[in-house]
DNA sequence: AAATAAATTAATGTATACATTGACACATCC
DNA sequence: GGATGTGTCAATGTATACATTAATTTATTT
């Protein structure tokens, strides 16, 4: 029964399969053959087939010839490739969106996003601080405006995504991480491009080691 | 008749395609349905799509519903999104490979890309002059060593490149370019990391300058 | 003739069929 | 017992079938 749901099966088994994978329900390392997968999403093996290639194509799985499908772990090296990209490209986006000056209701956003994780970090929500920190960076990308940029920025930062539900608990509070946030602020509203790009770079920088020496820390190999 | 091929079918697919955007055999706009790239290239739908699906994922093509694939035109909106993106990361590389003291054998390929372009130049061969300025940019990628990266920017580059079989002749030469080349590598081989970055900033971002200025005079607005 | 309706066509999305071949279990030999 | 050969099973890669539906053409009405 083809088209029997607006959106195509492809599209749904993409986006299921990629939640199951953010959410950890399908694992780092889980391995499942394309009929398993389409048995477990009601439909045929084709749609099945075309998501996971998609998938596959973003880094998030890996289609392993007679085995089927595994979801890549993330090691420390891979740590690394990821946030070294994230430590080039975010402060150049946080300079270009100084250098263009955003009104104050385009700042709006990014001005609630880090009072949401001084709130949040007050009450502890970890993980309330971690979504507004997201947006945060989001709302950065989304003012920048460069389209190839943000989904290269939102792809590389899926794949790092679930070490986070894990490093969040480990590390300590990240209040450094907020007093960074308000100063790359402060300079984007005073339209200081090379400020901004060298205080995000120094974010980046700081959390990228901080990152890794807590995976090391723990002998965290694989996530 | 499945596998009769070594290689698959959606591989073959996928290259052969890949291949006829890049030389403009498939030039942008250029659109076909399913069965018509299925029976052109022997085979039937199915790997056909796959492969589709993999360079839509690319951006390479789009998927219309009901009208086929389409060659993606580059606009000089793209062209600004790719070189902005280029321009984060390229001069980072460079400062990477720089900060890592590369050996004279690791230097070599460098050098000799250089020496090629120099070449290439002297007796006005723009293609080779190209060939061996990709090759220069390639081999740093593969010194700096972070695949992530390396696939990243290769499949930005990928998506410039028919521009520049147009903008290579229409241009001046490119003395100035091999010059900044010569300087970047020197600054290399002092491991001079931070003159590395800026060297090949203002190289990345001169280029891109004098790449969209001629495409404005030229009036091409879509490649 | 213009506008609308009906019919045809054809492309997609999905399901299914099937040959090939790697993986594993079992049997055989030294 | 360990190593090697054989057979079965099942997953993949590919082809094909088919229902749906957008696009186009033809027919009909005003």
């Amino acid at each position: 029964m083809p088209m029997t749901n607006k959106l195509s099966r492809v599209n749904d088994a993409y986006s299921r399969i990629k939640e199951e994978i953010r959410t950890n329900r399908m694992p780092p390392g889980f391995q499942a053959t394309e009929p398993e997968i389409a048995l477990r999403l009601g439909m045929s093996r084709t749609p099945v087939r075309e998501a996971l290639i998609r998938l596959e194509s973003e880094g998030l799985v890996e289609l392993i010839p007679r085995r089927g499908a595994r979801v890549l772990p993330i090691n420390v090296n891979d740590m690394k490739e990821i946030y070294d990209i994230l430590t080039s490209l975010e402060p150049d986006v946080a300079a270009n969106v100084a250098a263009k000056k955003p009104t104050l209701a385009e700042m709006r956003p990014l001005e609630k996003a880090a009072k949401d994780m001084e709130r949040a970090l007050a009450r502890e929500d970890l993980d309330a601080w971690a979504d507004a920190d997201d947006r945060f960076h989001l709302y950065m990308l989304d003012l920048n405006g460069n389209r190839r940029l943000r989904e290269i920025v939102l792809a590389l930062k899926f794949q790092v995504c679930r070490s986070r539900i894990v490093t969040l608990r480990l590390r300590d509070k990240p209040e450094k991480s907020n007093k960074e946030h308000r100063e790359i602020l402060d300079h984007i509203r005073k339209g200081d491009a090379e400020a901004a790009r060298k205080a995000f770079r120094a974010h980046r920088q700081r959390a990228a080691e901080e990152l890794i020496k807590l995976l090391k820390k723990f002998r965290i190999t694989n996530l």
